[in-house]
DNA sequence: TGATTTTTGAAATAGCCATTTGAATTATGC
DNA sequence: GCATAATTCAAATGGCTATTTCAAAAATCA
């Protein structure tokens, strides 16, 4: 017999979906085989027979998660392609922190443990799904500081993006595994809508790009000279 | 006898200093005290001899780490407190980013993996630390927002400077303890002066707080209306 | 020097974990 | 219904770890 009939089934689902919960909540090496297990109602021999090993079952876990958070929001948030430089910004972070936010979805929460703490087991798959989202992002930045901008600069701005869309997710989805601990205020972005969230990051960093593309033109690029004000 | 000679002072410093090191490197769990003290020239009981265990030690590393970093980079990098306030954020951002950056000094490592995988075990510490740098933040971007911004602008004005401080500096930091993995054009920023960075990222956030600040008091301040541009 | 305390050392203890095993159970195809 | 394959199960295995233990060694003080 080929395949087995729902409740084989069922339990590989299970097991898919308790690891990734339980990944997120504790990273790989503290989640034991033995909760994820509990937690889907199966006996512990189930990973290895149906992943065979643990490894497997984590890398098997982050790829469905990204999968279906793919598949449910568009990476440009539906921003058609011939719309001005700044909307078509303003989707690609929504888009990005709509994905992170997604309550359903646990990999946010596994990609930063990774970033923290790399197993190496995600390596590939943190690529495929990080570095077209950072180029996309990075041509976008590019049209908005125009020709004369150099790499560097270019590379600065997409980052100053980046990690404020990675940023101010954060503490909240910290909070879905721990007590509230650390600086209790920083829960506030919980109140906001990604909406609203995105739409902040996406002025303020539209102030930047500005602001640095006129230092570029105005060939006051050297970031060293003429004090901050 | 009180206090042994250079000896004994020697094991216990050398602990600390692989300690942190090594949690630095692999997080608290993935640490093992014996490759902690293999590592300082001791015998696995000396862990407990000196800290009584390894969570002690932990946090002692911790500690130590904060105590240093903090003696040595002055929180607001010698800007004078009557200095325009531009200059002053500009000081404390640099002041944050040299702390972080400090290559003697694996704090930023080990609160990274803490904020990501909590132990608990430097709630205190990591609040102490942190909740100041937030709160002198928010009082200079308070300062340049005006008295007319909601606690909300300004939480996520101070929240969007925080996050790229932190996240600049994360690639290269990860980067002392694992092979170049992931997207590689992130250690562009390697090549830049702490100065530099901060500088980045200063103007960028100038921009961006000005542009909050005009949009407050031109009562645009609803940020859901008026599309980017 | 000799008694006493501090520090180190090697080995043992006890617990946790991923993985394996092989038998029991359940589903499938005929 | 029966043979066969897929799935579950409880228990065992083997490896790794923090911590303890207690004797040896080194340092301190009289």
């Amino acid at each position: 017999m080929e395949r087995a009939n729902d409740s084989s089934r069922d339990t590989e689902a299970a097991l898919l979906a308790s690891a990734a919960e339980i990944f997120a909540a504790k990273g790989y090496h503290e989640a034991t085989i033995a909760e994820i297990c509990e937690a889907a109602g199966a006996n512990v021999a189930a990973v290895n027979y149906y992943f065979r090993s643990k490894e497997n079952l984590y890398v098997a876990a982050w790829r469905q998660g990204y999968e279906r958070v793919a598949a449910a929001y568009p990476d440009d948030a539906g921003v058609p392609a011939d719309a001005p430089a700044p909307q078509r910004l303003g989707g690609r972070v929504l888009a990005l922190m709509s994905r992170l936010r997604d309550p359903a979805n646990h990999n946010f929460e596994i990609l930063h443990k990774e970033l923290a703490n790399p197993t190496g087991l995600l390596d590939e798959g943190i690529r495929e799904c990080l570095t077209p989202v950072h180029e996309k992002m990075a041509g976008i930045v590019g049209e908005l500081l125009g020709p004369a901008a150099s790499k560097m600069q270019l590379h600065l701005c997409t980052r100053s993006i980046m990690a404020q869309c990675l940023h101010l997710l954060m503490p909240e989805r910290r909070r879905r595994s721990f007590p509230p601990t650390l600086p209790h205020s920083h829960l506030m972005s919980l109140t906001l809508s990604t909406a609203e969230l995105s739409d902040h990051v996406t002025r303020f960093s539209l102030a930047g790009i500005r602001q640095m593309r006129s230092e570029i033109d105005n060939g006051t690029a050297d970031m060293m000279e003429s004090p901050l004000d």
